[in-house]
DNA sequence: ATCGATTCATAAAACGATTTCTCATACTGT
DNA sequence: ACAGTATGAGAAATCGTTTTATGAATCGAT
């Protein structure tokens, strides 16, 4: 029923190997023969067989993108990003929901080398549990965005985490913030880890210790990024400043803030990760480390569509600039030169 | 190198045509071979390779998911109930972002006719212009979500556009505004045209004239939704109740609102539609239009899979029930009973 | 005018699985 | 004990494409 190329080769006049040549733009072709298969192709309105392609050629022209949390605004950015890069190289993207699970992981990543793709963009759930064992055995590339494995000598996408956690933290001491507390992220991702060696560091700049009882840890999601600020602010002193370390517990965390009654900035000033749409929609609108998302999931296409042209690079660590942009959340109208304000309710 | 069903045949001393019975689960094979295939399989740690599987049985394990807008968490919350559904069937996913555009969307539609995709799931662009002829004449199964096509005959899950516009009118009236407002999405849209539709049955049934100085069109995006509002709010008579027709447009409507120094709710009270995350983060909550999302994605690829195998039935159109969650954003302290409050900037 | 070199198209062999068709073996019933 | 029937396994064809190896034809140069 369907068409295939010995049909084309019929109508043109021609044998299948021609139009096989003309269809993928290979040697020299005679005008008048390229033409009369083009014209063939359109009039049966003809379409290559996909599987019988990556049968012979032994590749796929599809991308696996394996994340941990489609839910997560972030990481849909990301998959955009490297959608039309994709799309533009002539690839397709399959996307796969880990759910931050390891064994759903191991699963789609084995689907992955069965089902041959071309390579494979994957934002492990584990930095070591984690193994594309599978995928490197069968010359498969792989390039992890956002967290990194120690293991796997593989190319990586990512923000300098440290940095910009530590920025976030010295603006809120900039801000005149006494207790500067921390909603961590799982401490085995090496995004959470980072962003809490970043916020220790912006407090030892500052000549602060670092308080344990500041800092609670959560799951990346949004309940428990309620659960661990609510925790923090039913401390004997609880923070009067706030940096949480991504967008679902942000959303959590100004649940928690709201219920509990305090006023964003003067009772507490708040810096999230990731600039997600709604964050100017807030009253007052969220200051917040934005990555770049889009471009994350860009550089790593890219990076992936190199190594499978078969480029040979050392495993290359490229990590993109965070920026922090400062909006009301976070500006006391007491500025730098804070008294003590600690105890203001408002007005 | 990679190992073939031929090489698990010769160590486990049979032939291949048994080793593909045995992973298939066809006809009985002796248990003594089996457990030999079995073993063979493991210790040689054989994966089937899924394009000739594909070639020969003439079907992947595949199913093509074309959204209209990835940033929409509207989406990816449905991606995510089809993807688990898919994946429990066995299936795997292939995500593509058509962008709202027709002819993104027709490239996309031709892969999956190339790639043989099992079946699709489909929000079209357009309800006339989308053709999804290359999948029928290749009795590749499509469910489309969220919106309808008008000729083709093929299932759909969507949600009761019209009678939830017209409950959140109802709504918005009963909470004594004079000047319901509509931010309405493309009427192309068989969701935009729904949701307009019932905004003026709402009104009509409250016995109120329609008036088109109070309803603006927008494109479901942010920046729309902002351009929307604002031209809303700089009418001679500007609305004091407003119904958004998406979550994103919401966005950028309170962002308009917020700009123009304007209470919620009391000078203006807001229903959305969709209840995105950060509906509670609001301060006031975010009163919404909630779509059971990831009930959506479900459904659909039920439907989708049952058509997979082979099921026939007439096409169906599931209609799931959206359900209006009133929060602070929408619930005047006047009342039902409200007074003339319409001049009241915040104190 | 002939030879050699070049161009361009075809025939046929893969690619790795599934599946039809055939056949050997064992088993049942009389 | 024998004919007939299940039963299970193997040989080989097949899916639709790419690609190698082969060969025909054209052209230029001596």
């Amino acid at each position: 029923m369907p068409t295939t190329i010995r049909d084309v080769a019929a109508v043109a006049g021609v044998s299948p190997a021609t139009v096989s040549r003309v269809l993928n733009g290979k040697q020299d072709v005679a005008a008048d023969l390229r033409r009369r298969v083009l014209a063939a192709v359109t009039e049966l309105s003809y379409r290559r067989n996909g599987p019988a392609r990556s049968l012979r050629t032994r590749a796929t022209m599809v991308l696996g993108l394996i994340i941990s949390d489609i839910t997560n605004p972030f990481f849909t950015a990301v998959v955009r990003g490297a959608e039309d890069q994709a799309q533009l190289a002539g690839y397709s993207v399959v996307l796969a929901n880990a759910d931050e699970d390891v064994a759903k992981e191991a699963r789609y990543l084995e689907v992955a080398a069965a089902e041959q793709m071309a390579g494979v963009l994957l934002s492990p759930a584990s930095p070591r549990r984690t193994s594309i064992d599978v995928l490197v055995e069968r010359g498969i590339p792989v390039v992890t965005i956002d967290r990194r494995l120690t293991a796997a000598a593989v190319d990586s996408v990512t923000i300098d985490n440290h940095s910009a956690a530590r920025k976030a933290g010295q603006h809120l001491i900039a801000q005149g913030c006494r207790r500067v507390g921390l909603v961590a992220g799982p401490v085995q991702t090496t995004t959470g880890a980072s962003r809490l060696a970043g916020y220790r560091a912006a407090l030892r700049a500052a000549g602060r210790a670092v308080d344990p009882s500041l800092v609670a840890y959560a799951d990346f999601r949004t309940e428990g990024g309620y659960a661990a600020t609510r925790h923090l602010l039913q401390q004997r002193q609880p923070p009067d400043g706030l940096l949480i370390s991504n967008n679902l517990m942000t959303v959590g965390g100004l649940t928690a803030i709201a219920e509990a009654g305090l006023a964003i900035p003067d009772d507490i000033a708040i810096v999230g990760f990731d600039d997600a749409i709604w964050t100017t929609a807030l009253r007052p609108p969220l200051t917040v480390v934005a990555q770049p998302t889009y471009e994350i999931g860009q550089t790593a296409a890219q990076l992936l569509l190199r190594r499978i042209e078969g480029e040979k690079f050392p495993p290359r660590r490229v990590v993109l600039r965070a920026e922090l942009i400062v909006r009301a959340s976070s500006q006391r109208s007491t500025g730098t030169s804070a008294g003590p304000t600690k105890e203001n309710p408002d007005g």
